[in-house]
DNA sequence: CGCCACATGTAACAAGACAT
DNA sequence: ATGTCTTGTTACATGTGGCG
């Protein structure tokens, strides 16, 4: 069958991003920091530190920005999926994909027998029988790649290409058939949900192959619990899931359980709880997700890093609040200091609250 | 036709209230 | 616990039509 997408295609900035010395990487993750990473740096650029750990990296946005600007980066994230993102645009600084390699990876190949364990598990759940076929054989390409940075780059592709063609970019319920249903939209991403899985891969893997950058330093992800990370760190920045005041976190591991089972596709069936409609994973009891620890786990870390410059981005209506936070971590530092960004408005969120950023030094 | 100005169309964007 | 439903502004993409 012949190849609807055009594999040559060059990545072609987008408009306003020629006009950035910084590069952002393009994501649909909650909690990115892509608007405000801008206004973080103005508030940290000054600190005079050499590296840094992003505690908490998610998508990377934060430890990226800083990689640009010369840093030693260290990444962390308890999820692996992200961790692979790390390794991709944070600790990787040279390796990229080749058309070549690209076009192995979207074809099957004859002597390996591919299981099929998405579209057995996930008929009806998130995508067509047919979109969870390419998931299947695709992923299983990923996995037999050597090269732990070319691994990093295909999974980056392959979670993006995920994530925009999910309703609501989550996998926290099953509605694959919002996609199809003949409705008067005034809002969403039909376009983007009927572009082909192949289609917004390649659209990926040009943005990640562009992304790709040396700062002459040696960067490293790590895929640990926060509090099993070793090293001495000039700064360390803070970012963990925000709670609200009603005690309702975000839970990434719910939200996004499907790109987690992704870079765990021979032991997926087993972290399933199959009782589950939208096939998620067995609970887990994350500290970060729990009211009534989360602010003692605050207070631990900024112990466990009180040598460190402390920076913490946090919400001005969560548990614990800013107030609690900026007490606790004057226990470990003589300078504080607490910026408000207002006017940030989150896309579906029509809450009036503003992000904060905390410095301890 | 080639170019430009302007008009119109389209995609994108931190989840959460409410019902069952 | 899980299913349903979903804003409105804005930047960018694409179309149109006039002009030399």
């Amino acid at each position: 069958m012949a190849r609807k997408y055009d594999i040559k295609k060059q990545f072609v900035l987008p408009f306003l991003e020629q006009f950035q010395e910084v590069r952002i990487p393009t994501t649909r993750y909650q909690g990115s920091k892509a608007k405000l990473v801008d206004r973080i740096w103005e508030n940290i650029k000054d600190l005079g530190f050499a590296s840094a750990l992003d505690a908490f990296g998610g998508t990377g946005v934060v430890g990226y920005y800083l990689k640009q600007h010369g840093k030693r980066v260290f990444y962390n994230d308890y999820l692996k999926s992200n961790y692979y993102i790390g390794v991709a645009l944070i600790e990787n600084n040279n390796i990229r994909l080749s058309e070549h390699e690209v076009e192995r990876l979207l074809t099957k190949d004859p002597k390996y027998d591919y299981r099929s364990f998405i579209a057995k598990t996930f008929k009806d759940v998130y995508y067509t029988d047919e979109e969870n076929q390419w998931l299947d054989m695709v992923v299983q390409n990923i996995e037999r790649l050597k090269n732990i940075y070319k691994k990093a780059l295909a999974y980056y592709a392959l979670f993006q290409a995920c994530l925009v063609k999910r309703p609501f970019n989550l996998f926290h319920r099953k509605n694959l058939h919002l996609r199809f249903a003949e409705v008067k939209r005034t809002f969403g991403n039909k376009a983007t949900w009927d572009k082909s899985f192949e289609e917004h891969f390649m659209d990926f893997i040009r943005e990640i192959n562009y992304l790709v950058c040396d700062n002459g330093k040696e960067n490293k992800a790590y895929n640990l619990d926060v509090f099993e990370i070793n090293g001495d760190f000039d700064l360390v920045y803070i970012d963990p899931p925000y709670t609200s005041l009603k005690g309702i976190s975000v839970d990434y591991k719910n939200f996004y359980h499907f790109l987690e089972g992704l870079v765990n596709y021979e032991k997926w069936g087993s972290m399933i709880d199959r009782r589950t409609i939208n096939k998620r994973f067995y609970r887990d009891n994350n500290p970060w997700n729990n009211k009534l620890k989360i602010r003692m786990k605050f207070r631990d870390l900024f112990e466990k890093f009180r040598d460190s410059i402390l920076v913490i981005s946090y919400r001005s209506d969560g548990i614990p609040s800013i107030q609690q936070i900026e007490s606790d971590l004057r226990l470990f530092k003589k300078r504080v200091r607490v910026h408000k960004f207002d006017n940030y408005k989150y896309v579906l969120s029509n809450s009036t609250t503003s992000e904060v950023l905390m410095i301890g030094e």
